[in-house]
DNA sequence: CGTTTTTGACCGGCGC
DNA sequence: GCGCCGGTCAAAAACG
């Protein structure tokens, strides 16, 4: 499969429930122009970001340049990038899972392989498309029936060797048009979809600033 | 033919 | 200890 290859899902605006816990922002996509301010997890544990400075040819500051600031990303925050369509729910950082009682996703996450919680962070979309488009390939690994709900969740990992970012996918079981995407962990390498679309853009822009 | 998806088995945490 | 449940593995199937 390939998300990318997919038109951009164009979910309605959620608006924020009154009192609402949660923090609201864009869901993760590289389809925009727009490169809305990264999303942040409240509550996992730091985590530098590894990006490589200079990941092609091109002398790049691609921190800054993703992250839209001098220095770089904050810490906490992912890759992926924010698509300008809807508003979307971020659940707060313990991996942003819903209440256990809604069947949705456990409340407590157990990780098989890692000890120490990664960030994590929760979309909640609504779309009639399950996969998202956030400019990164992923993987398929994993799927299962999710209790009181009668949509599955899909596990994905990101395809990039070195990288261990995953997400996962699956419909709320109370609204059955929202997709909440979790992802875990950031990733440590440019996102090729992006890399495509700017690389013209910034050799150009290279070759007019010596003027 | 290489890559991705599917799907049942397996593992570990947790509650009772 | 046992069963339930979420998450992962891995072999087979499907796909381009």
């Amino acid at each position: 499969m390939d998300s990318l290859d997919r038109p951009p899902p164009l979910p309605p605006v959620l608006p924020p429930p009154p009192n609402s816990p949660y923090l609201f922002a864009s869901p993760p996509s590289l389809l925009s122009s727009s490169l809305l301010p990264p999303l942040i997890d409240t509550s996992a544990p730091a985590q530098a970001l590894a990006l490589p400075s200079s990941s092609s040819s091109l002398d790049i500051d691609w921190i800054s340049l993703l992250s839209g600031q001098p220095g770089g990303l904050p810490e906490n925050v992912p890759m992926a990038l924010m698509e300008n369509a809807p508003m979307t729910t971020i659940y707060p950082g313990n991996g942003g899972v819903a209440d256990r009682s809604e069947g949705d996703i456990k409340k407590k996450v157990t990780n098989r392989t890692r000890k120490p919680t990664r960030p994590r962070i929760a979309f909640q979309t609504r779309s009639v498309d399950d996969i998202l488009d956030d400019g990164f390939r992923w993987r398929k690994y994993g799927q299962k029936a999710v209790k009181n709900s009668v949509h599955p969740r899909s596990y994905y990992r990101c395809t990039h060797h070195t990288c261990n970012v995953k997400k996962q996918v699956q419909r709320l079981a109370k609204d059955t048009s929202i997709v909440v995407t979790t992802y875990e962990g950031i990733h440590n390498h440019p996102c090729e979809k992006l890399m495509e679309t700017l690389t013209p853009l910034l050799k150009q822009m290279q070759f007019l600033s010596r003027f």
